[in-house]
RNA sequence: GGAGAGGUCGCAUAGUUGGUCUAGUGCGCUCGCCUGGAAAGCGGGUAGGGUGUAACAGCCCUCGAGGGUUCGAAUCCCUCCCUCUCCGCCA
């Protein structure tokens, strides 16, 4: 969320920013924020007076009482008034607070100034690439699913019958397969890359939501478990970014660099019929996820190393792709810069997302309450929050299984991944 | 799920017949004195947020969270969360 002192200085770039997300019929809530925020503070002054007041006194009364000189019957009768102010105050000022709250927890973050011009994604811009690999497909190439099905390593038909569409099964070599890539990127993430391994919890309560920013937001694309007020999470940013909710961390220990594996659950709502066949859209998939706490002034130069990071696997797993910029209309409202990996996919003929990288300042870190000391005196500052996927394995097994197919059906196994699996084909 | 105990200023603790608690003490940290230097000793400081100010000061809020009682709540009442012990159930 945006600090509401920035948006009270400078009211003209916040709905700047709204303009290039094609949200400026959003610019009317800030307007009323800030009307709202005048009200807050003169009604912050009076209750504060008022309780100021009653402090003073309740003393007095008490000295009273101690010394059993004179009565503290008219005090008291006076202070009963003041504290029935003081609370009509208080519940009014809740009120307000609340209505601000709401206001600012939706308004989306700043856009740094790097970030392209445009309204859809149609006018993102390409960054890097494309990065090429030679893969000897000359002969006609089979999609994933027809691949999949008659190696007998995916099964999105029974995964239907036991969830239901969007919750693929991988059987025998495919699960082992699966299994290996999730390995491979947490091991390259560790290794190479100084990333520490976390293993989160797969459902979160709100707070975290909304510290993140998937609540309110994105409320209605998050699996839930009313009966214990819990939701599955969307990614793994989710747990591994709040596990640092509401700390002061030790300014030494910057920058914090975390890989953590996790199962990611998204409803898909209002997306159906849009890229729906096999992995191209699933409720359930596997990702590993890098996440870093940075000081403000190194959160850009984290961006592009945690993008280095997530490339390095692309090359080493040697699959095709490329680097595009999200302009204003298209990247998430909660990041102030973001990079998509798209790897290409033969048989559909076009890119696919399979990893998104994103600056999010410290709209997250504001949101839950993640602070650092720059030195031992002066004043907490809030963290930088980032994070990338490194990478989402069902796009990415897409791509794989298209690109490493052979002229008789069968999938050769890259590289990089052998000694994860133990075997060099699939047939 | 049942019974009990407990959550206090970085850590450890005091405080529970409501009012000198705007939370004491020890440790840690830090500054100063002392010293050739250090240890010990002595003295000071030691949270966050809001409001306010040119900047200070001042004022308000926070003793797990949220409500309530009261002129006044760390202290009394209610709800919730978490931790520990025991019982039950269970992968």
């Amino acid at each position: 969320m945006l600090d509401i002192n920035f948006v009270r200085q400078n009211p003209d770039e916040v709905i700047a920013m709204l303009k290039r997300r094609q949200m400026a019929g959003e610019a009317p809530r800030v307007t009323r924020l800030l009307e709202l925020d005048t009200e807050r503070k003169q009604m912050v002054q009076r209750a504060d007076d008022l309780k100021a007041l009653r402090n003073r006194v309740s003393k007095e009364i008490a000295d009273i009482k101690r010394t059993g000189q004179g009565s503290a019957d008219q005090l008291i009768l006076q202070m009963k008034t003041v504290s029935d102010d003081i609370s009509t105050l208080d519940t009014e000022l809740s009120t307000l607070e609340t209505d601000m709250e709401e206001i600012l927890l939706a308004l989306p973050n700043k856009l740094h100034e790097s970030v392209p011009e445009g309204r859809t994604a149609e006018e993102n811009m390409l960054y890097k690439g494309p990065i090429e690999f030679i893969h000897q497909l000359d002969f006609p190439v089979r999609n994933h699913l027809d691949l999949g099905k008659s190696l007998g390593i995916l099964d999105f038909e029974r995964g239907a019958k036991i969830s239901g569409a969007g919750f693929p099964v991988y059987i025998g070599k495919g699960a082992r397969l699966e299994r290996a890539l999730i390995n491979f990127m947490l091991d390259t993430h560790t290794a190479n890359h100084g990333y520490t391994e976390v293993f989160p919890p797969f459902m979160v309560n709100q707070e975290s939501l909304r510290g993140t920013g998937q609540w309110p937001k994105f409320a209605d694309q998050v699996y839930h478990m009313p009966e214990d007020g819990l939701y599955a999470i969307p990614t793994a940013e989710v747990p591994v970014t709040n596990l640092h909710r509401g700390e002061m961390l030790d300014a030494a220990s910057l920058p914090v660099a975390y890989a953590a594996y996790s199962a990611c659950f998204r409803r898909e709502a209002g997306s159906y019929g849009k890229d729906t066949r096999g992995f191209l859209r699933v409720h359930q998939f596997n990702k590993v996820e890098m996440v870093r706490f940075t000081r403000p002034e190194k959160s850009y130069e984290a961006l592009e190393e945690i993008l280095s990071h997530a490339e390095n696997l692309l090359c080493a797993l040697k699959i095709p792709y490329r680097v595009i910029t999200l302009c204003g209309g298209d990247i998430s409202a909660n990041a102030a810069k973001c990079y998509d990996i798209e790897v290409w996919s033969p048989a559909e003929g076009k890119y696919l997302e399979a990893s998104s990288v994103s600056n999010f300042e410290d709209y997250q870190a504001r949101r839950s309450n993640i602070r650092f000391k720059p030195d031992g005196k002066s004043k907490p500052e809030f963290v930088h929050t980032l994070n990338g996927s490194g990478l989402a394995t069902s796009r990415l097994m897409v791509s794989l299984l298209e690109h490493y197919q052979t002229a008789d059906g069968k999938i050769k196994v890259p590289e990089a991944l052998r000694q994860y699996t133990g075997f060099d084909i699939i047939d």
